[in-house]
DNA sequence: ATAATATTGTGGAAATAATCACAAACTCGC
DNA sequence: GCGAGTTTGTGATTATTTCCACAATATTAT
C-alpha cells in the first residue's frame, strides 16, 4: 500500500458502509461478504471490494470479512475510533434537536459546546447545556474542538462561518440552505431536507395528490 | 436536444444552482454567469454549462444568464414550480422542526400531514398540525401526495417505508439512519448528519482539542 | 465602425470511476 | 484429503464525468 491519496468519493461512501455494518452488529451478525453488505446498501460487490482494498486486506477468500474487525478497521481510517467534540451553533428547533439525539456518541462524537446570539437564550440551560453566547467564540477555550454543526439562519452563516475558520475549525456540518465558501483546508457538509426533495422531485411522474 | 436520459449526478446538481440563484436573487441580482455561479457553488463554469446545456441554452453569449429566467428554467426541470404536498412521519424532536420549518413553501414543497405511533401524540396538535395515527395510513385519502420525510427510529423505519410504498409514495427523505430497500422506481434520499461528520473526520489532523 | 472584452455552448481529450473476470485461497461435506 | 462451492483482491477493460479550448455571438469603449 503506497501512500497514495484516496479518492473523495471513496472516504464518502465509508460512512455508509460502517453505519450498516454496525446495524449488522446490532443484530449479532458475525459476518458479512462483499456481496452481502452490497445488497444492504446498493453498491456493487466490486465496487466495496475494490473501495476497502485501498486501506488493506480485510477480507478472507472464501469466507469474507469478521464484521467486527471490518468495523474496527474503518472506524480507524475515518478517525472515529475516539470520539470527536462538536459545538452546536444556533440554538433553534435544529439545535435542540441536535443536542438531544443521542446517536452521536456510539459514532464518533459528543456535542460539548452550544451557542447562540439572542440575548434570552444566553445563559440558560438547553439539557445537560448552558447556552454561550456566540460573540465569545474565539475568547479563551469557549470552543473546544475543530468541528462544528451551524443551525443559525442562512443570512447569518457566511459570517459566523468566517469567524470560525479564524478560530481554527477545520469542519462544519452547515444546517443553513446556503452555500459556505471557507478555504480550501477547511471542509464542509451540507445538509439541507428541500434539496433532497428536489432531486427526488425531478423524478417524479403524474400530479401531485 | 434528444430525449437522452440525464446523468444522476447532474440532476443532482440543479437544487443547487438553484438554491444560489434565489440567493441571489433576494440580493437583487438580475444577472450572472457561469464563471459568477459556479465561483458561488464550487463548481467550475465549464461544469455548469455543460450540465444546463442538457436541458436546453439558457445563456446568452458576452452577457450570461438572467437570474429570473434561469430560475424558472429550473424550477420547471426539477418540477418545483408546482408546490408538493409531502408528509412526515415521527413526530419527535426532528419531525416537530419540519413542521415548524419556514424554507418549504418557496421551494416547492409544503407538509399537509404527520403521523405518529404514539397514543399519547395521536390526535393532538403540532402547530398547524392535528397529528395522525400512522396505522391509518394507506386508509381511504389519510396520505396525500407520494412525498414522505421518514423521522422515526431506526429499528421502524424499514418496515413503515414497506407501507409507504405499498400506498404509492415515490419518495422518501429518510432522517433515520439506516439503508432502506425499496423498488427501483422509488427515490429514497438520505439526511445523517453522523455520516456527514464521519466524511469529514476522516480530513482532520492532529488531535482533538 | 471597429477593436477589445466577455461569455456561451459544445466537440473532443483527459481524468476519474465503475465493472468485469479470474487466479488464489479459504470452507465444508463426505 | 478431495472436489465442489465461496469469496477475496486486483489487473484490465469499459463507462462516465470532468475539463479544455475555441468558434460564435454579444456588449462596451472609443
Ligand atoms: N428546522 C428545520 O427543520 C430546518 C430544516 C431545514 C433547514 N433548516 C435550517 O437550519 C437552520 C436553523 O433552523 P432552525 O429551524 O433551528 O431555525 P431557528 O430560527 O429556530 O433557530 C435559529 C437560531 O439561531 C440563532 N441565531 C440567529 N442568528 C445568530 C447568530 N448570528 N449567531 C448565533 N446564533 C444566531 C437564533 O437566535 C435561533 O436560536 C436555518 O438555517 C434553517 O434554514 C432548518
Ligand atoms: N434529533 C436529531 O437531531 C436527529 C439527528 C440525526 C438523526 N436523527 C434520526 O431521526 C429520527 C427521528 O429522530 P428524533 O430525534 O425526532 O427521534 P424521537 O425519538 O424524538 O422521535 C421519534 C418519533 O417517532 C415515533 N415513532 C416511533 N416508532 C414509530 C412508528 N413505528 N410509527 C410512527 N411513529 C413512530 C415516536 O413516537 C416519536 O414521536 C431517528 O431515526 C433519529 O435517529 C435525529
Amino acid at each position: 500500500m503506497v501512500d497514495r491519496v484516496v479518492p473523495d468519493v471513496i472516504v464518502s461512501r465509508l460512512p455508509v458502509y460502517l453505519r450498516a455494518l454496525q446495524f449488522m452488529q446490532m443484530q449479532a451478525v458475525t459476518t458479512t461478504s462483499s456481496q452481502d453488505l452490497g445488497s444492504k446498501v446498493n453498491i456493487s460487490a466490486a465496487q466495496i471490494r475494490k473501495d476497502l482494498s485501498q486501506f488493506g486486506e480485510f477480507g478472507k477468500q472464501g469466507t469474507g470479512y469478521n464484521v467486527e474487525a471490518l468495523i474496527a478497521h474503518l472506524e480507524k481510517i475515518l478517525q472515529v475510533e475516539k470520539v470527536w467534540d462538536v459545538a452546536v451553533i444556533g440554538m433553534g428547533d435544529m439545535g435542540h434537536a441536535l443536542t438531544r439525539y443521542g446517536g452521536f456518541l456510539n459514532r464518533g462524537f459528543r456535542i460539548t459546546d452550544c451557542f447562540d446570539n439572542d440575548p434570552a437564550k444566553i445563559g440558560s440551560q438547553a439539557g445537560q447545556y448552558i447556552i454561550k453566547d456566540v460573540a465569545d467564540i474565539g475568547k479563551g477555550d469557549c470552543l473546544r474542538g475543530k468541528m462544528v454543526m451551524l443551525c443559525v439562519p442562512a443570512a447569518a452563516a457566511q459570517k459566523i462561518a468566517n469567524k470560525l475558520v479564524e478560530c481554527g475549525v477545520k469542519a462544519i456540518l452547515n444546517y443553513a440552505p446556503v452555500h459556505l465558501s471557507v478555504p480550501a483546508d477547511v471542509r464542509v457538509q451540507y445538509i439541507d431536507p428541500v434539496i433532497g426533495l428536489q432531486r427526488m422531485a425531478y423524478y417524479l411522474h403524474e400530479k401531485n395528490e
